[in-house]
DNA sequence: TTTCAACACGAAAACGTTAGAGTTGGTGTT
DNA sequence: AACACCAACTCTAACGTTTTCGTGTTGAAA
């Protein structure tokens, strides 16, 4: 087992300073022609890579993101990392990632443990759990430790920082109009409970839509699930006493979720009722009938997130003008709704 | 924006030497307790929190575990990543996640990266390429240089190291004996190519099953895909002239494509031909007919892969024995098959 | 022969931390 | 009075780099 070599051992085995061999391996012009070569063949031979920790430590960057996300067995979470790190590889970073499994405690241990020297900044979308109690204090306080921090999808409009989201409510919006320019008279939503930033937004795209084209809005017909993991009874019993020909999911497992329990209640998808989803997943591609949905373009959204941090690291400029970027959705209709 | 507080600076604020401020901190009881009460306060008041990379240097171990996986969207890997974060969340390890996007090239600058300081281990699943290519000097050079590696699910029996993997022949095997003993008497596998070592075991495991059972095996219900994205074509081509009764996929991908293809072929799922596939994700959960699939339990292989690295990080004492610890599979029966 | 720049290299400090080895001043023992 | 001992610190080295500033040796110009 021999340990990584290091410039100190270079050094005593070629009877040179240390300092000599460093500057040889960044040809140095201080060098002579003949050490620069001795120096780099001996390393090579050795295949002396530098000490990414100590360089972090004396260069006081790290060249590392950091990502927190809510749930990592999660499709479009797992885009939108594969967008970051598309990008930071590409800029020369790595990334590092921690789940804050929803949870707020676990969500600031993250945030605190990865802002004390381990990375540059943050990319990140909030637990839910820190959306519902409003505590930000742990965000703003990296914040004002001037690491940049860049937020995504589940944002949070009182932290000033660099945001990408989608136009959720835009979103949503376009799906309804859909719906109710494809035969649909009586759509239903189901959704998130409120404080969720995104199911909220989606909601108020699904009402605007409805008030533009002169519809009511029912509150029977909008049901908010508070317990994802039993969604399924849910949705199966504020379907059984509805009548209506198009619903809208906020996400992909409460689209399904619908359809399975439209079949179970013999009706049928899309003929009786049209079904639009929020998310474009494996799920809604393999599904039969296959969904529409609302593409929320993850790999973008995490490229685009990826570039807006990595700008701010690099130019040292420090406008503070922080930027929100909105990303376009955009409908992607498959067998789900009538046409 | 106030940079965080070192110890140098804290030193000097209350003029004392740095050693006795970290000394404090520790509460060395070299330190009189009136100083240790005031460092304390001090350092708790502007929330001193040490840093990890200067810690890293000095104790020339980051805490940190370096997992290189091929592929993020993808529920198996996420789950096992899952598995991974919690049991090095609890033990006191943060994770870095590097993705080789199943290139050779990447994995090896991945690897390479990382070893150079920046984890104190690996816990991963080879490329695609790598495995075609049979070229493991990468691997190698980490492990001589005395990184701990962990691999799973796709694993390389030349590389000697720790292994999590499950038990893909004994899962095919049962899947293929459960489709035996339900009726079926013509069974088709859709199956990747064989370098793919995963691909491979679970096809010995059908031939197994068939053999163990006095069917013939027949190599024209065999398919061998290469190209992951176009799968559905071929699957559909291949299925268009088989009389079969039974089909046993290698993953929820090729299953889910099958049923659509037998179902374009007016052939129902169960009543004509019974499915079953490998690895349980949302998709299997969701189809409809829902999925009978051989579960991978990745979030255990995960937790044991991640338990096998740090204890070996932890006991120094290095004992060279190896292991490889084969996860049982368990077959999730569901509505796909005939009962 | 003196002067001086160019050359080729070495020493040291710095990044932030820790731990072991000094140092100081005071108390207690004989 | 001499010594040992203890408390409560400070110093120093070390982890692996990079970079600034020195410094000794050339060779050439004056």
């Amino acid at each position: 087992m021999k340990r990584k070599i290091t410039l100190k051992q270079i050094a005593k085995e070629l009877d040179v300073s240390v300092s000599t061999v460093s500057k040889s391996l960044k040809d140095s012009k201080e060098i002579s022609k003949d050490t620069k070569e001795k120096v780099k063949a001996f390393a090579k031979l050795y295949n002396y890579k530098p000490n990414n920790i100590a360089l972090s430590l004396k260069n006081r960057k790290t060249k590392t993101i950091g990502i927190i996300i809510p749930e990592i067995v999660h499709h479009f979470f797992t885009t939108v990392i594969r967008g970051i790190e598309k990008i930071a590889g590409d800029r020369g970073y790595n990334v590092i990632i921690c789940l804050s499994n929803n949870s707020f405690d676990k969500e600031v241990l993250n945030l605190e443990f990865l802002a004390n020297g381990s990375t540059d900044g943050f990319i990140m979308s909030v637990a839910k759990e820190t959306q519902q109690k409003e505590d930000y204090h742990h965000i703003q306080e990296v914040i004002s430790q001037g690491m940049p921090v860049v937020m995504f999808d589940r944002v949070i409009d009182e932290v000033i920082c660099d945001k990408v989201i989608i136009s959720d409510k835009h979103g949503a919006f376009e799906a309804v109009q859909y719906l109710i320019d494809h035969h649909c008279k009586k759509i239903a939503i189901i959704s998130t409970v409120d404080y969720v930033s995104v199911g909220k937004l989606r909601t108020s795209g699904y009402k605007e839509a409805l008030i533009a084209n002169d519809f009511e809005i029912d509150e029977d017909l909008i049901l908010k699930i508070e317990d994802v993991d039993h969604s399924e009874e849910k949705i199966e019993e504020f379907l059984k006493e509805k009548k209506i020909d198009g619903l809208f999911a906020v996400n992909e497992q409460f689209a399904v979720n619908a359809i399975k329990a439209l079949t179970k209640l013999k009706k049928r998808v899309p003929e009786d009722v049209s079904v639009i989803g929020f998310t474009d997943g494996v799920v809604s591609k393999s599904f039969i009938p296959s969904l529409s949905t609302v593409n929320q373009h993850g790999e973008d959204m995490g490229a685009k997130a990826a570039n807006l941090l990595i700008d701010r690291l690099e130019n040292e400029t420090e406008e503070q003008s922080f930027q929100t970027t909105v990303l376009d959705t955009s409908l992607i209709i498959r067998d789900s709704v009538r046409k």
